[in-house]
DNA sequence: TGCGCTACGTA
DNA sequence: CGTACGTAGCGCAG
């Protein structure tokens, strides 16, 4: 260590890493600097200046080594290589894993050591690069970090944290190097820096390993650590569908766009014509002063017209459609002014690239249950919209969701025998509703209601007979939900763990209104909640460990199928690729020659993700397929 | 300016 | 008093 890692030329990089026996699999730590990259395997740290093609030798590695990629975060420097255009096989993401054994959303290198070393979780730091939430007091810790920590080249400070100024990764701090920085001396960092990294994921690897898994399955890796490598693969492609974008069809989507909110607003003052234009015809119907976009404004409107609702909700209103006109007109202005607003020119030239896709930020985990979160409307895009969701030329889109996979997740993570078997059917449903001798919406009721926590109306019963039917399955989600009610964790299948006692969501959330933030202990959690607050952190629960589980099937089947289309890649022509992810769906855009054949990998590569996701459960997952030109063709 | 509320889009 | 998420406009507090 004293005489520094091996610096070797980019051009001789592959050679020298194949003669220290880096292979296939192998994990292989990179991080990117300015001046080139920090590597390091089991076998040695290696130094490659690159200078501003980084990301071409590291494609080049891939290319001939396929090693794991090992990085803090796809998120951090390696962001700038997937950019580049590096596609791997193979990742290992320390900070998706370290949510995954840790919970929380946290992406930063400090909180993923401190995981590792068995150390308490650091103050966050925003990208500033200086702590939050204490004030003064952690403003003061730097100041003593840079005091007591010695050597500038250490990493880790005397008490075994990271220093922050080595975790925000930007090494070129003048207090080290002066403004003209020392290069040489940021790779030699940079290579104990992906050192270190491997440190992180050995220790990682060794915990997922000693999770005892929920059922038996063969072979010798265990499902945690295949999550681990999935969850790792899914931040990477979250990354690529940042980088890659959704096709759209611009004309069609400007079409759309004025159908509902009106042409192209010239100026401010057009742009208020063009609104009065569109509230017109409901304000007709209404008396004078309602402001549409207020909610009690319209609620006194609609009173003065005869129609008193507690408020004004479209599936309250919807109801009423017949009484007086001001409710169709009202619900009907309500559809449009949410294009207008929301997925409006605004929204077209914000987030569609002159290139005509798409573009928003993805997080391959975050949530509850770690599933996948997209902005820039990619995950709630209205329906009416999809139609401008299309294939560019030469290309189809091939659409698979995953059918009815909550309650096949339920029987897979649950053990339950006799709801296994009903998942033999397409329609998982059908059996269910025979077995409980109700029709099938009142089976689909009584399944729903049993995982989200439903008590009303008529689940009440249905429920009853669900508990009889399939007793283990209603025992895991009891259990799940007992445990949120008092505050502890849970886990899903495939060992992501779940901070009953720290999330915050909304008012519905666990975290609401008395109990503000997340400093209360676990111990006074339950005391200090009322009851409504108590029974909501016990759907949350329930709900999580199969939404949680359900997306953790479905992210290991996307990555999978991501790993497939790159090996099917033709050898000249567009390449296929994912281009949405949205919960249990898929979107593809392959080469329409390739369609059919992608139909079929999309069947196989469900078959192996199940195969070892849910082994010996006998539970059956089933995909369904169709090819398109747009999106808006694919059957709902 | 920031936050809670209402509302609505997706799964 | 069925879950999760993202986005926007309003009203209010600061």
């Amino acid at each position: 260590m004293t005489s520094g890692p091996t610096v070797l030329a980019g051009g001789g990089v592959v050679a020298a890493l194949r003669a220290a026996g880096v292979g296939r699999n192998e994990p292989l730590a990179v991080v990117a600097v300015g001046a080139g990259l920090g590597l390091a395997s089991g076998r040695g740290g290696w130094a490659v200046p690159t200078g501003p093609d980084a990301a071409g030798v590291v494609t080049r590695i891939e290319a001939e080594l396929a090693p794991r990629w090992v990085w803090w975060s796809v998120h951090g420097s390696p962001a700038a290589l997937v950019a580049g255009g590096l596609r791997p096989a193979a990742c290992w993401d320390l900070a998706a894993v370290h949510r995954l054994l840790h919970g929380g959303r946290r992406d930063d290198p400090a909180p993923v050591w401190a995981g590792a070393r068995g150390l308490p979780p650091p103050a966050p730091v925003p990208t500033g690069g200086r702590p939050v939430g204490r004030g003064q007091l952690d403003l003061l810790a730097v100041a003593e970090e840079a005091e007591t920590g010695g050597d500038l080249d250490e990493p880790v400070r005397p008490d075994g944290q990271l220093r922050t100024d080595w975790a925000d990764e930007r090494w070129t701090d003048p207090r080290w190097d002066g403004p003209a920085g020392d290069a040489a001396r940021t790779l030699r960092r940079a290579v104990r820096w992906a050192e270190l990294a491997l440190t992180v994921r050995d220790a990682q690897e060794q915990r997922l390993g000693a999770h005892i898994d929920p059922r038996p399955r063969p072979g010798p890796t265990g499902l945690a650590v295949l999550t681990a490598r999935a969850e790792s693969a899914a931040e990477l492609l979250a990354r690529e569908l940042e980088c890659d974008g959704l096709p759209i069809d611009r004309p069609t989507a400007e079409r759309m766009i004025a159908a509902s909110a009106g042409p192209r607003p010239r100026d401010d003052a057009d742009d208020g014509s063009i609104r009065r234009a569109r509230d017109a015809p409901v304000l007709a119907h209404l008396p004078g002063g309602v402001d549409l976009r207020n909610p009690a404004s319209v609620r006194s409107g609609l009173r003065a017209v005869g129609i008193d609702v507690p408020d004004t909700r479209s599936g309250r209103l919807e109801r009423l459609r017949g009484t007086h006109p001001a409710v169709g007109a009202l619900l009907d202005w309500r559809k449009a002014e949410r294009i207008a607003t929301t997925y409006g020119y605004r929204w077209l030239d914000t987030f569609v690239g002159p290139d005509d896709r798409l573009r928003g930020s993805w997080q391959g985990s975050d949530g509850a249950g770690g599933r996948m979160t997209a902005q820039a409307g990619l995950h709630n895009l209205p329906a009416e919209l999809r139609v401008a969701v299309a294939a560019e030329p030469g290309c189809l889109l091939v659409r698979a969701d995953l059918g009815q996979i909550e309650p096949r997740v339920l029987a897979a993570v649950s053990g339950d025998p006799a709801l296994a078997r009903a998942t033999a059917a397409d329609d998982l449903y059908a059996p269910v509703a025979a077995r409980l001798a109700v029709e099938r919406p009142v089976a689909k009721i009584a399944v729903l209601a049993a995982m989200y926590g439903q008590t009303s109306g008529a689940a009440g019963q249905a429920l009853r007979q669900m508990r009889a039917a399939y007793p283990r399955a209603l025992a895991y989600l009891d259990a799940a939900d007992e445990n949120g009610r008092a505050g502890r964790d849970v886990s899903t299948f495939g060992g992501r763990l779940i901070r009953t006692s720290s999330v915050i969501t909304g008012s519905a959330g666990p975290g609401n209104s008395t109990s503000s933030g997340n400093s209360a202990g676990s111990g006074d959690w339950a005391a200090g909640a009322d009851g409504a607050t108590v029974a909501a952190r016990g759907r949350f629960a329930r709900n999580a460990v199969v939404q949680g589980s359900a997306a953790e099937l479905f992210k290991a089947w996307a990555v999978t199928v991501r790993h497939a289309l790159a090996a099917d890649r033709p050898a000249a022509g567009p390449p296929g690729g994912i281009v949405l992810c949205l919960h249990d769906e898929l979107l593809l855009q392959v080469p329409a020659e390739r369609a059919e054949a992608t139909r079929q990998l999309l069947h196989d590569t469900l078959t192996a993700t199940a195969g070892y996701w849910a082994a010996g459960s006998g539970v059956r997952f089933v995909a369904d397929v169709t090819i398109v030109r747009r999106w808006s063709e694919a059957k709902a």
